[in-house]
DNA sequence: CTTGACACCGAACATCAGTTCGGTCTATAA
DNA sequence: TTATAGACCGAACTGATGTTCGGTGTCAAG
């Protein structure tokens, strides 16, 4: 996601796009974007929507109306966080967290709780405080909190009763500290996440320990784990 | 307007929206409420998104998709809905936060960092924000927070990068997790502390691994160990 | 018992809105 | 010149989404 230069148009749109949620509360439509900056085709500004996703403005979501979102721009830019914006609320990146849904546990013997997208996160009233510092760049969807039961996860340098924050994703980059489901061994694990030809490694983050080797069709990816907190005594 | 009488499903139809909206960016359609409440036609979802209105919960676009905002609730009756007061945004002027000075590094092959050594805390302009949960009830005072350096905390099981957050003292209570300097050794460690009569077992908090004894005068807790995080990424 | 308000259901319906695709224009490189 | 890529255009297509309407069940007032 690199921020490069925007062309005119594309300024515009973000500024538009920016100005339409304070005011309305949701994002606009592609032809509302098209109107206002004057493109005479929707496709213009679906096009220029993905060059905006591209360089790391916005993100997009397919397939659903005024699925779009703003990305903090910078550290100092948290009033693109959603909710802040319509409220007037302007926090600075120092001083502001986050409430995440704690929605279960995590074991190595049982999958992790699949929220589905809708229906399951707006009856837990266990929220997890989560300064944003911890999140770094990242933007604050889809985010969940799990606590850890047993050792299982002793091998990722986490243990029982530790709270990690995840984003539910079903994909991965290499490198990525991920929650996947093994379906052959039936367990759930954390580990490093290298996709290597038909296998996946998935490596310990405990430098010691060794890696095992899944074929990518077996490995099912929960979520990309952001952080993890440990509370003692 | 008034501001009350909701029934049980408009409840939840409320925090469901304002859920929605923080992890999203975008208010949910018909559907995806009347999925997430368990109703089975749109229209019900229709009728009671009206009754809100009326209420003065929300306010309503017609014939535009998602076309909901939140209307701003008194403090009063943000309260009533747990976990979504400020739509997950919270400022630290609320007590839910802490700032802890972040002193320099913990390394197995160094002593933690004194106050003399760094000057005041409140000097450094590096401030960790803490949410107050992971603090238990402990008083706010003479924490610090240090960055870890090395493999060498992993029997501890602490990584490299992560911050601890410690409380400064020099006495520990039995299962109390401390940062301890070994002048025998001249090493500082994370581990469990037990008096044990003349002897000090100090017992790594990875199970699998075995404690050490170390003489009780050659011990010297620098700081019980409040909390751990760890950022990803 | 009848009535009416209220909450709900199910199924259509109309249109809103994202996507796709063939094509044009322009600047730049080969 | 020709070739290529980026930005743009217009139209059609398809699925997403708000709206409407006839109907059911409940409950309290008359």
């Amino acid at each position: 996601m690199k921020r490069k230069e925007l062309s005119a148009r594309q300024k515009k749109m973000l500024v538009f796009i920016r100005r339409f949620i304070e005011r309305h509360g949701y994002p606009p439509t592609i032809r509302e974007i098209g109107k206002a900056v004057g493109a005479s085709s929707t496709s213009v500004v679906n096009y220029n929507l993905d060059r905006l996703a591209d360089k790391g403005y916005i993100e997009r979501v397919p397939e659903v109306s005024r699925g779009l979102r703003l990305l903090p721009q910078s550290e100092a830019d948290v009033s693109t966080f959603p909710g802040t914006q319509r409220l007037g609320i302007v926090p600075s990146s120092a001083t502001s967290l986050l409430q995440v849904p704690l929605v279960g546990t995590i074991a190595a013997s049982a999958p992790v709780p699949t929220p589905d997208d809708v229906g399951y996160y707006y009856d837990t009233d266990d929220l997890i405080d989560v300064p944003l510092h911890l999140l770094g760049a990242e933007d604050a969807y889809d985010l969940f909190a799990l606590r850890v039961v047993g050792d299982s996860m002793i091998d990722a340098m986490v243990a029982e009763g530790d709270i990690v924050i995840l984003r539910r994703q079903t994909v991965a980059q290499n490198g990525d500290m991920v929650a996947v489901w093994l379906d052959e061994r039936g367990e759930t694990t954390l580990k490093k996440y290298y996709q290597e030809g038909e296998k996946v490694r998935l490596q310990p983050a405990n430098p010691t320990m060794q890696p095992i080797y899944v074929p990518a069709e077996h490995v099912h990816v929960q979520g990309r784990v952001l952080a993890v907190l440990r509370r003692l005594q």
